[in-house]
DNA sequence: TGTACATCAGTGAACGCGCGTTCACTGATGTAC
DNA sequence: TGTACATCAGTGAACGCGCGTTCACTGATGTAC
């Protein structure tokens, strides 16, 4: 059947959408082709016109991702003094519980660097928030700010969720928030 | 055929060894049975004399891996003033670029966290990570500090495995080596 | 305005493959007599 | 000391299943005349 003019281009981007929403939530190797397309009422043997491969799919899928940033956090980026606000943001048991609607590196990170070859995609994502970061720091700091900050994060969150008892999950979230917090304080003042 | 007295246990362990290795080297889900037991120099079939399932081999090898700590690490700990030695252990190329001899954490966590049901061996191998990190840090510190500077260390390992940019990884290692090393010192004259 | 045809997004069966798991078995060794 | 037997760690074929990928196809629509 033929379809209408961007027919193909708005069924490519629903496939990109609900594939980093399951990479994200499930991890990459756990997410089948098939209940993907399945998920959005189409067979699987389309999919290959849409994509060379899985792995065409999950640069796509990251690439869109770096796009689809929560709206909150964007602005909690704008406003100056911000800072703490994302930092609540990103470790709030909110993202804790939505994975698919959050950060893909505490997800997918460790599984981008054990798959075969990787691309330059993580590379351009990864730079690309830590501009974001480097941009709300105090004007005088140092690379090494944005860097350790951002290591904070994604570490927290990603060993918040890896723990079975809700306490120890918490606390690594508190503790994280505090940390990171209390090092916004220093950086501006030495260094 | 009957063998001698250890001889299981013998090759339980060095089930167990190979198998923590390989899990933290591909990840949980790319590690099959079937290659690991061939690997060894057994048939897929005897692995379920020594083990209920793949779950119950992996949280033995977690269990393997908290016990299994690399000699240099555990010799930085002991020594006091070590902490910068351990977080340049631990944020090392050498570290980097072998996972199977390294921390679980930035290559397993993620998806211990998405398996299905969790299990307390992740608890326990994080709590028994952060009293260590906790005895070595300045006695009038939070229990923040030590949660902070764990997940900086995994997070930031992780991140720099994931990278194609081998200057990226790079500064994703000494970024997050200043920034912790100036937070130790942060930490001891104030808060 | 009406008909013939080309397009091509999506279909669904099939491919080989490796996965985790089960199970009837083998056969060298330790034990009992 | 010599023989019969029980043990049980390890064997290897087989189970059903889902994976990524291929491919000949369908059939509604847009275009050409």
């Amino acid at each position: 059947m033929r379809y209408s003019e961007d027919h193909k281009a708005g069924t490519h981007k629903r496939i990109v959408e609900e594939a980093s929403q399951r990479f994200r939530r499930d991890g990459i190797g756990a997410t089948g082709l098939q209940p993907l397309m399945k998920a959005l009422g189409l067979t699987h043997g389309g999919f290959y016109a849409h994509f060379k491969s899985k792995d065409d799919l999950v640069e796509q899928a990251l690439r869109a991702a770096t796009e689809d940033i929560n709206p909150a956090a964007r602005k909690a980026f704008r406003e100056p003094g911000g800072l703490p606000n994302f930092i609540d943001l990103y470790l709030s048991s909110e993202h804790r519980a939505n994975p698919a609607q959050g950060c893909p590196l505490p997800t997918m990170s460790a599984e981008l660097g054990q798959r075969g070859q990787p691309s330059a995609t993580t590379d351009a994502f990864l730079t690309a928030r830590l501009a974001q970061l480097d941009e709300a720091l105090p004007e005088d700091h140092h690379e090494h700010h944005a860097i350790g900050m951002f290591a904070t994060l994604v570490g927290a969150l990603m060993l918040s969720r890896s723990v079975e008892d809700p306490q120890l999950s918490e606390r690594l979230l508190e503790g994280a928030r505090s940390w990171l917090k209390h090092q916004i304080v220093n950086g501006e003042s030495q260094e």
